[in-house]
Order: C-alpha cells, then structure tokens, then sequence
RNA sequence: GGAGAGAUGACAGAGUGGCCGAAUGUGCUUGAUUCGAAAUCAAGUGAACCCUUACGGGUUCCGAGGGUUCAAAUCCCUCUCUCUCCGCCA
C-alpha cells in the first residue's frame, strides 16, 4: 500500500510514476472520493465529540443529584444523525481502501524505462554454458532415462503440473534444500525458520497477493480464509505484521524451505512440459527486514546470495533488472536470475529478488523503533528466491548431463549424497 | 472431542456502566544527588487517524466482530486464541 498521504499531497506525481509501470490512476476519482471522506470524518468526528461531551454532563448531574430528564432530550436525536453519518463514512472509507489496495507499488528511479519482459536489461552474466558434443535432452528425458522422474504417476495421482520423484533424483532434490539453508544460515547470516504452509488472508493481504490476486492461490477453506502459501514470503514476511521491532534486531534475515502452491490460472499452455512450472514445488526463500537507509544495499546483498548458490553449483546464470513495466504488484525494484537451461537453450528464471521499500510494512502495519526519534517507523521488506529447488534440479539435470544418460552429481552437493557421485 | 479458566499498556497486574486511555508495581527516558556507579528523589513515558501554516484541538483503540445504552474495558451475542484436566493421537 502506498503512504495515503503521499497520495493526498502529491497525486501527481505518484500518478506520474505509477504510469511508468503502464498503470493508470483515477486521479479524478481519488480527489472526489478524498474530498468526501474529508467531509463525512469531520462531521461524523464532531457529532462523537458532541455525544461525549453530552454524556458526561449526564454522568455528573446524575452524581450531583440533579434531574438529568432535559439533557437526555437534547441528545435524542443525536445518535441517529451519529449512525448516519457513521454508516456514510465507512461507505467512502471502504471504497477508499479497495482502491488503496489495487494500486501498485512505485518502481525505484533506477528501474529502467521498459513495457514488458522484452524490455528487462541484462546486467551481468556467470560462467558460460557448455558446449557439448552429443546431442543434449532437455530435463524430462534426462530424468526419464534415469527412471527417477515420472510425471505420469504424478498425473494419476493428481492431475497435470504436479510430479514424481524416485530413488537418487529425490535425493538430490533433498541435498539441494539442505545445501542451500546451509550456505544462507552458515555463511549469509540468516536464521532459519520453519513456518505454516497454510495461512490466513490477513496475511496475503499484507504481502499484497490479496486482495488482488485470489485466483493464483489455492484456497483450502473458504470459511476460515485458509490458503496454501504461494511462496514462504508469505508466512515468513507476516512474522512481522503488527509488531515494532528493536532497532538492535535489525536487519532481521530470515530464511526458510516450504514449499509453495500456485493454481497457475491463466497459464494454460505455458511450460506445460517438466517441471518448470508445477502446481507444487520446493523453494528456499530468503527475507530480509531493514532500516530504510539499508534497504537498496540489502538487496544487492540478498541478490549476491542467490547468486553464490548457482555459482558453488556452477550454473551459468544471469541477471536482469525487471523494467518499470515488468515488475512485481508489490515491488520497487526487482532482479531476476535467470539460469542456463541447454534443453531450451535459454536463460530461465530461477530466483527473483526484490526490495518492497514500506509498501508491504505498511499493509501489515510491520515497524521498527527508531532510537533517533524514539517513534515506530515502517520497516522496509526484501525477499528472493536461494533458490527455486526444482527448476535447481532441472538446471543440474540439463546442465550436468553426459552422453551416456548418467548425470554427475555436483561438487557441492556430494556431502549430502551418501556417497552417490553419479545419477545413473 | 468433553469439562473448566482466561485474554487490559514494554512486562506484571487492578479495574463490573459515567470522575478510565485506564490504578499500582517493574521497566524505560530525562533531571537532581554522586568523582562515577548503585541506591534514593522528581518529572515524563502507547498507537492509529482527522482538522490546523502554526499553537493547539478532536476521534478511535482494553483479543476480533456485532448488539444494548444518552454513555461500555465493564452488560449481552458470535468468533479467535491461550491455559488446566479428561479422552484420542503423529
């Protein structure tokens, strides 16, 4: 959610930078409906302020003893005019909120000018794809000559988008979350945490996949508002909501495996093949929490995390900054890395790190105690993938693969594998 | 699943209709005292929002939501969560 009053103030502006990301604000209806809920607040605000006033003249002349009969009279018509004005206000003030949340954060000055994902700028590049000198299988018949990756059973057992794993592969599936945690607890910094894999809507609703995006969510229970998480953001993030952190405890670094659940509507036909793009899959995540000052180095510094990831496993990868008009409902700035993937001899989005600036913080009200002032202040919200696990596995699966069918197990992981050197 | 108890400020804990945004204690901040510290004394110490250039004024919040009333932390209803005991169970 954007700073309400930055809206009131400056609407011209925030509209100005909101079109950068192709997002049209209805300036003319926010200043109507401001004028309004200006109007109806203050009058609504006084009408309190009379019937306050009034009852407690009535609460003394009744201590005194005195006939209290022509103070109630005076204040008879006052609760229904009070109702009244009550009820319009939380009319304006409810419409004023849903357009609150529909609209979208302001992308930071140094997100390049852009439409869509053809206009994201590459900024650096790690190691170079392989050349091999047999003809390569993309991840499914790597997977599927091993016996270990088995999407028909997954379908049985399911439906389309989900998937199966066997023997070796589900292992190195398993190192690969291992791996991982340890790299970001052991030498990043951060603390793992364990968290709920369904949560409530309050908390979607403070990282912003609600109100606006219900229908990539799976809903377990519609009377309680319980949805499998789309990411341990989620959960992870909403540790936050409603607290004031100590400014000691800050930059709080999270970072947590669950696995994430996305209904994947309106992607019909796309990635249909492998397990690129599932109903299910495994993810690390890494949050971070922070002063405002530190928020842009912290999310080179994430970024850098996710990248050592790829880097110790030895996959080619790149980075690109999202432009104004490919980022994130939530974010100021995104980067994406993408890994090498031969089988389609393309570079693939494998973790996607962003900084939220105070948009998130201030849907969940998450803050920090500023010793300067001595007020709580909104914290500002990082998070990216270290890394998605199983499009990880597809990278090691396409990347690793020999001409025999066998795939070598990674340096890296070797310590998880017990003893296993080769997927064969 | 059954029976019971509870949810109040950073924490502990009082408060059963008006004088309660809330006693008291602890903590914290500032000042006094001290060479300094401890102890002691004094003052201050929640959040969100609105109006106002400002000074200042106002509204809301005692788990959440609804209701009764001129007036609700206090009464009524619903829900959530916590704790104790029993049952069941990974």
């Amino acid at each position: 959610m954007l700073d309400p009053k930055l809206i009131r103030t400056d609407i011209a502006s925030v509209a100005a930078q909101l079109k950068r990301r192709g997002y049209v604000l209805d300036v003319s209806a926010i200043e109507q409906l401001e004028s309004k809920r200006k109007q109806c607040q203050v009058h609504t605000e006084t009408l309190q302020s009379e019937r306050n006033a009034k009852s407690k003249s009535i609460g003394k002349a009744k201590a005194a003893g005195e006939d209290i009969q022509p103070l109630l009279d005076e204040v008879a018509g006052l609760g229904e005019a009070l109702d009244r004005a009550k009820a319009e206000l939380g009319e304006v003030q409810q419409q004023m909120d849903a357009i609150l949340l529909g609209i979208p954060n302001l992308p930071h000055e140094s997100v390049p000018e852009g439409k869509d994902e053809n206009d994201n700028v590459e900024i650096r590049r790690w190691s170079e794809p392989r050349v091999f000198d047999f003809e390569i299988k993309d991840h499914v018949d790597v997977g599927d000559g091993l016996g270990q990756l088995d999407f028909e059973s997954a379908s049985k057992l399911t439906g389309s988008r989900f998937v199966v794993m066997r023997g070796q592969l589900a292992r190195l599936h398993r190192a690969l979350i291992q791996f991982m945690l340890d790299l970001h607890t052991g030498e990043h910094g951060y603390e793992e945490v364990y968290v709920p894999y369904i949560v409530n809507s309050d908390s979607l609703r403070g990282t912003g996949q609600l109100p606006k995006f219900e229908e990539d969510l799976f809903c377990v229970d519609a009377e309680t508002g319980y949805f499998l998480i789309p990411t341990a953001e989620v959960p992870v993030t909403n540790l936050a909501r409603g607290e004031i952190l100590d400014a000691d405890d800050l930059p709080l670094r999270l970072t947590s495996h669950t696995p994430c659940f996305r209904s994947e509507a309106g992607s019909y036909g796309k990635d249909t093949r492998g397990m690129i793009r599932q109903h299910q899959f495994e993810k690390v995540e890494m949050v971070q929490l922070v002063k405002p000052e530190q928020a842009w180095d912290a999310l080179e510094e994430l970024t850098a995390h996710a990248e050592t990831v790829l880097q110790k496993l030895d996959l080619p990868y790149r980075v690109v900054t999202l432009c104004s008009g490919d980022i994130g409902f939530s974010a100021a700035k995104t980067y994406d890395i993408e890994v090498w993937l031969p089988g389609q001899q393309a570079y693939r989005e494998i973790s996607s790190c962003s900084c939220f600036t105070d948009f998130q913080a201030r849907r969940m009200q998450a803050r920090w105690r500023n010793p300067d002032t001595g007020k709580p202040e909104l914290v500002y919200s990082i998070n990216g993938s270290g890394l998605a696990v199983g499009r990880t596995l597809v990278a090691i699966l396409e990347n690793y693969q020999q001409a025999d069918g066998s795939v070598p197990v990674p340096d890296a992981l070797k310590s998880y594998m017990n003893g296993i050197k080769v997927l064969q």
